[in-house]
RNA sequence: GACCCGCUAGCUCAGUAGGUAGAGCAUUUGACUUUUAAUCAAAGGGUCGGGCGUUCGAAUCGCCCGCGGGUCACCA
């Protein structure tokens, strides 16, 4: 592998040369730091500049950061550094530091990594600022920045080094960390109620738990197949069974299906289940916990999404997919049980009909996707999924064509999915024979027969509430996000032949 | 997977009808001790995503490939 360096990366590889010749690190090590750019400014924004100037003994900053801005002037000049918070200015004067450290800074490259200790002051422009009196270089940066003032816009070199985009664009890195900060706000909620985080199995060797295509990887010791999971609800469950009365898992999902704009292979998202609920008590839950997620994270309920207002104040609508159905299309699918009339009107509003679709179900689904799904603005429970597209869902008592399941809908994307579980072992046994007629007819979706997990409901499965909430999607709500790339840390890119 | 759009200096972008490739930031050299997209003066930096073709001549036209973005389909 031959490497050819570019002007800018021959001068920076010399300098970083030059440094070791003067028994400088150009890698260095340790810096103890008192303040960091917030905790700086939080403490003297309330000084003018002439009690900054006036101070008998001013505090000794130390302080580091990323050279994003140079100005030299002659014998004095000014930077700022960037560290997780912001940045600061520098002031640097021949006279405070000395001539050597003064050269340091002048051979400084934008993205140089520095230590600086120093005094407060304003500037004549009104800029809290740091006068240096100790310039230490740090780490030397082998390739320049982007642009200062544009930054680095190309959507691809923004996710394939996300490094980059978060140095430069600001907006980047704080959607990151209110990711991470709105999940453990949705940890600390549960944590107070009692649930109890669990993890559950990554590689499953019975595909299901959801309808989705699987990635599929091997164990060489035990020499079988496994999948990722595509879902971790079928070990919940057991854990249910088991004697624990709420539980909650956060982690990976994997799905082999397409990339786009709200989907990634591997996904994150919040599965919990609640012993002795149902159904209404996984909506109050939702409502409470997307609520005080937003609360704690944001400290309002009302969300801009790109040139919308999403309300997520309680009182949520409560729909169900067939009245939806009615709303949209006059059709009363309540009224509808055969499949060959379901089949007819399918046809008469142009809505494909995959051979393993069998059910009234299936068409109603398909009706639902068409006409109403893209409707939905405001947060929306749709409730009373047929039980044909239900495999793992407690049927509605009334009318057991329908199923006890909710999604939830916010602008026309589905955040959770929540049912009153299924816990009659004999018609969990057949609603997966029918997912098996349904693999036979093609549906790549199907689930597998889970022969180990109707044992384990053998032994009572108390009545329970569960649900999964797609956590890149609440976080592409909660910080505006168009795209689910922009929330995720490392979104998975195509290899580059360079 | 299908369709549409994009790919030019490290970054952000121009590039007229096909005629030897441009700017700003960044870099190098010089000036400047409160600037903030600092300023002023000068200089260097490009296999125009890759390949093939058309042409006297291709960043520009055509075809193929690669990567990305968007829409659709499947899905959370």
């Amino acid at each position: 592998m031959e490497n050819k360096f570019t002007e800018q990366e021959l001068v920076r590889r010399q300098k970083a040369e030059d440094l070791k010749n003067q028994g400088i690190d150009p890698f260095g090590s340790r810096f103890d730091r008192t303040h960091n750019t917030a905790s700086f400014k939080e403490e003297f924004k309330s000084f003018t500049k002439e009690e900054l100037h006036d101070l008998e003994h001013p505090p000794l900053i130390k302080i580091a950061g990323r050279i994003m801005t140079k100005r030299i002037k002659g014998k004095a000049g000014f930077a700022h550094i960037q560290d997780q918070y912001g940045q600061i200015q520098l002031y640097v004067k021949i006279d405070n530091v000395g001539e050597v450290a003064y050269d340091l800074f002048e051979k400084a490259d934008l993205g140089d990594i520095v230590g600086v200790s120093g005094r407060p002051m304003i500037t004549n422009a009104g800029e809290l600022s740091i006068k240096v009196e100790n310039y230490l270089h740090l780490v030397k940066a082998l390739r320049p920045l982007p642009d200062k003032f544009h930054g680095l816009v190309d959507v691809e070199e923004r996710y394939r080094r996300r490094y980059v985009d978060m140095i430069m664009n600001e907006d980047s890195k704080n959607t990151l960390i209110l990711r991470s900060k709105i999940i453990q706000a949705m940890r600390n909620y549960l944590n107070n109620l009692g649930y109890l985080e669990v993890e559950t199995p990554i590689l499953h060797s019975i595909l299901g738990g959801a309808n989705a295509r699987p990635f599929v990887t091997h164990h060489n010791a035990l020499d079988m197949p496994f999948y990722l999971r595509i879902a971790p609800e079928l070990y919940l469950k057991r854990l249910i069974i088991g004697g624990l009365d709420c539980v909650y898992e956060i982690g990976r999902n994997f799905r082999n299906e397409g990339i786009s704009i709200k989907h990634n292979p591997e996904f994150t998202m919040m599965e919990l289940y609640l012993a002795y609920s149902d159904l209404e008590g996984m909506m109050d839950l939702t409502e409470n916990l997307v609520n005080s997620v937003a609360m704690s994270t944001l400290g309002t309920t009302s969300i801009p999404y790109g040139d919308k207002t999403i309300h997520l104040e309680k009182g949520w609508r409560r729909a169900h997919m067939v009245d939806l159905i009615k709303e949209e299309t006059g059709i009363n699918f309540f009224d509808i049980t055969d499949f060959e009339e379901a089949k007819r009107l399918a046809n008469e509003y142009k809505l494909h009909v995959e051979p393993h679709l069998y059910g009234v179900g299936h068409i109603i689904n398909l009706f639902f996707e068409a006409f109403c799904e893209a409707k939905i603005v405001q947060p929306t429970f749709v409730y009373g999924h047929p039980i044909e597209i239900s495999p793992l869902t407690k049927k509605d008592p009334l009318n057991p064509r329908f199923t006890q399941r909710f999604e939830l809908f916010i602008d026309s994307r589905e955040f959770a999915n929540a049912y009153t579980e299924l816990n009659d072992p004999i018609d969990q046994l057949e609603r997966f024979e029918n997912q098996l007629k349904e693999k036979a007819l093609g549906n790549v979706e199907a689930t597998e027969m889970d022969t180990d997990f109707v044992e384990s409901l053998e032994y009572g499965m108390p009545p329970t509430g569960g649900i999964g909430i797609g956590i890149d999607r609440l976080v592409m709500l909660l910080t505006n996000s168009v795209s689910i790339r922009d929330v995720l840390l490392f979104p998975h890119m195509k290899n580059r032949s360079k």
